[in-house]
DNA sequence: GAAGTTTTGTA
DNA sequence: ACAAAACTT
């Protein structure tokens, strides 16, 4: 068995303590760490800047790491990962592979094709939780059906029968492969190019990525804000937070040891009798469970990165207008916390998760920008962007989920900024033009009397915007789309009981709007019919707006004149943040991005690690919906747009992921939900197959 | 002490 | 936005 060689697949687990990955194949004879970078297979979520810069300097660290242990790293760039690895497995010897379970919907559709290529050649493949409490296919309602509310969830996996152990601690030594193998260095991967690498030098000021340091924040953590994280969540200004996320979003922190760390507080607080350090872990832990349960929907809901789980939007009229997605980016709504909000977003990638909300609320319901574009934004510039994360909070937001804000709840950010900026002390950091507004106007500029924003350097309109849209417009414009949306939907369902009498089943046209209703809420397909003159590669770019880059952004600055964080702008924010040390990051991100891969199956339970009644079931419904992947939509113009056609677990899920099938849900409030989801998810099930038959 | 008003919490 | 809690009268 000493030797047998293995190659350990390094993806978002970087690090060497508690990898049940690496300690598994550390049992096996000699490893060979492998880490392929491949942008090919990323589609439309290739990671953005800040993301990147992240992910090389943790590699470097984990290679430094690995090198001491005596195997080092073998980083590869390539265009299919696959190839990749059954090249490495060629060159040397190996002859099992070993990895930690993914669950974002690129993942899961890769790394199940990936396992049954290996498999294939006569590999044996081995994989593992390393990034989970507990595997989606682990926790169910009484029904056995998935959540779909997160309490419901969280009060389950709190119950299920876990003892936190002690972290497996990192190997002594490795034994490395005999012989060279081709490897190239952190740098060579090209994760940052030559334009990229000033803004990014920035960042290390602010952060050290890197599994020992993600220790060592996890330790400044227990330590330090934990205590008072209850109190201190409302404060938007501040190390308040745990800094932990981009260190969980890469696995340089295993999620078991946070928890058993965490864990271990509480007891000892419980012991002495500290009902508020008691409480405070209550809730951090319940924002770890926010993590874990972004993953559990992506994996039992796999389109819900481009589409929302509740079909109860599907016909709203979101505006695809570019110049209030600009605004938005760019920090000149006018409202001052939300502009604070996206400057700071934009200087250093990091937004308290508060703001996230401020920002992603204020994105769908005062400008009614579709939800995916804010997803894709927050994922080509938050530092921990997560896709699962993500896609959760946005659906959270945009009244996409059962237990998610409604979508006619709209918050006042003038009333947020006094309530989690106070002293308005925020917005001064991160708007230079209004800091020298008194905390009386600091959140409402446009009620100040002239005399003021003079004497603050403010002139309305033109240093500093008035509101892009004004509060009781907004909810007049809010109230109108709503009640379109409850038009539509109501001759869509007399059209669709029609259809189905007459046969037609399920792809029913509605007339005069082109296509079935849910399409008109997808991105891709109405920025193409505005825009049918363009050329392909246009398009392409056009399916989700896409960050500008820094340069673009510097010259958009230079026009706008003053108050966009240019590059002085940015090294002060920066310098004004957590000094150097990791402080750990740590509100859950909403990050995301999206899209896919070609033909593949979603799905990856491994035997030996979940279980046999899970693996059985997951492996029946792969052989059953095996065909999968992207299909062609014809457009009404006869352009062809590439369709993400999630792959499926299960048949109740195709349903639900099918459009027309989806439940009907439009009227059903929180609470009540989540049964009838599953309900009308069977039903609609049942009525498909008696269809077909 | 009841009824009305304001504040707080909700991710 | 809305409900529950805290506070006033």
């Amino acid at each position: 068995m000493a030797t047998c060689s293995s190659i350990v697949w390094f993806r978002r687990d970087l690090r060497l303590e508690d990898n049940p990955a690496l300690i598994a194949a550390t049992r096996s004879g000699s490893v060979i760490p492998v880490f392929i970078w491949c942008p090919a297979e990323d589609g439309q979520f290739h990671p953005g800047r800040v993301s990147r810069w992240w992910l090389k300097q943790s590699l470097m660290h984990l290679d430094t790491s690995l090198r001491s242990l005596g195997s080092p790293l073998i980083m590869r760039k390539a265009d299919n990962t696959l190839s990749m690895l059954l090249e490495i497995v060629e060159a040397t010897g190996a002859t099992q592979v070993f990895f930690n379970h993914l669950y974002d919907p690129v993942s899961l559709v890769r790394d199940h094709s990936v396992k049954q290529g290996l498999t294939e050649q006569g590999i044996s493949v081995h994989t593992f939780n390393g990034d989970l409490l507990h595997e989606p296919w682990q926790v169910y309602d009484d029904n056995g059906q998935a959540f779909t509310v997160f309490n419901a969830y969280w009060q389950k996996c709190l119950n299920l029968p876990y003892e936190p152990e002690a972290p497996v601690l990192p190997p002594r030594r490795l034994t490395g492969p005999i012989g060279k193998i081709l490897s190239c260095s952190a740098e060579e991967l090209g994760l940052e190019d030559s334009s990229e690498k000033s803004s990014n030098a920035l960042l290390a000021r602010a952060w050290c990525p890197g599994w020992s340091y993600a220790n060592k924040s996890l330790e400044a953590f227990l330590q330090g804000s934990l205590l008072e994280y209850a109190t201190n969540r409302q404060k938007v200004d501040g190390v308040t937070t745990s800094l932990l996320s981009p260190h969980l979003h890469f696995g340089e922190l295993s999620v078991r040891k946070l928890f058993y760390e965490v864990r271990t507080k509480q007891v000892t607080w419980t012991r002495e009798a500290n009902a508020v350090g008691e409480q405070n872990v209550t809730l951090f832990l319940r924002s770890i469970g926010f993590r874990e349960y972004s993953r559990y929907l992506s994996f039992h809901f796999p389109f819900t990165h481009e589409r929302s789980l509740l079909a109860n939007l599907k016909s709203f009229p979101w505006r695809m207008d570019e110049a209030y997605f600009k605004a938005w980016r760019q920090g000149r709504t006018g409202y001052p916390l939300v502009d604070a909000g996206m400057r700071e977003l934009w200087a250093t990638g990091w937004l308290h998760n508060r703001i996230r909300i401020v920002v992603s609320s204020f994105f769908v319901k005062f400008l009614q920008l579709p939800w995916r574009w804010g997803m894709k934004y927050f994922w080509d510039t938050l530092l921990d962007a997560d896709l699962e994360c993500d896609v959760l909070g946005w659906q959270y937001i945009s009244g996409s989920l059962p237990d998610g804000h409604e979508l006619d709840r709209m918050d006042n950010p003038q009333v947020e900024g006094y309530r989690f900026d106070p002293d308005g002390e925020y917005v001064r950091r991160w708007l230079p033009e209004l800091s020298r507004l008194p905390t009386e106007w600091i959140h409402h500029p446009w009620d100040a009397p002239l005399t003021a924003l003079r004497a603050a350097g403010v002139e309305l309109g033109t240093n500093y915007p008035r509101p892009i849209v004004e509060m009781g417009v907004a909810r007049e414009r809010l109230q109108a789309s709503l009640a379109e949306m409850w038009e539509r939907e109501a001759a869509s369902k007399a059209i669709l009981a029609n259809g189905l009498e007459e046969g037609l089943g399920e792809t029913t046209e509605v007339p005069g709007t082109g296509g079935p209703f849910h399409e008109r809420m997808d991105v891709h397909t109405v920025v193409v019919r505005q825009l049918p003159t363009h050329s392909g590669s246009f398009l392409r770019d056009r399916l989700v707006p896409v960050l500008p880059t820094t340069s673009q952004l510097q010259a958009a600055a230079s026009i706008l004149h003053q108050s966009i964080p240019v590059e002085e702008d940015i090294e002060e924010a920066v310098a004004a943040l957590p000094p150097s040390v990791p402080s750990a990051s740590a509100d859950l991100s909403m990050a995301g991005h999206s899209r896919p891969l070609e033909g593949h199956v979603q799905g990856f339970a491994d035997r030996s690690q979940s279980g046999q009644e899970a693996a059985a079931r997951l492996d029946l419904d792969f052989n059953s919906t095996a065909e999968s992947g992207v299909r062609e939509s014809a457009e009404s113009d006869g352009r062809a747009v590439p369709v993400w056609s999630p792959s499926v677990l299960s048949h109740a899920q195709l349903q639900a992921s099918a459009e027309c099938v989806v439940p009907e849900i439009a009227n059903v409030r929180r609470g009540s939900f989540s049964r009838r989801l599953t309900q009308s998810m069977l039903r609609a099930n049942q009525e498909t197959s008696s269809l077909s038959a």
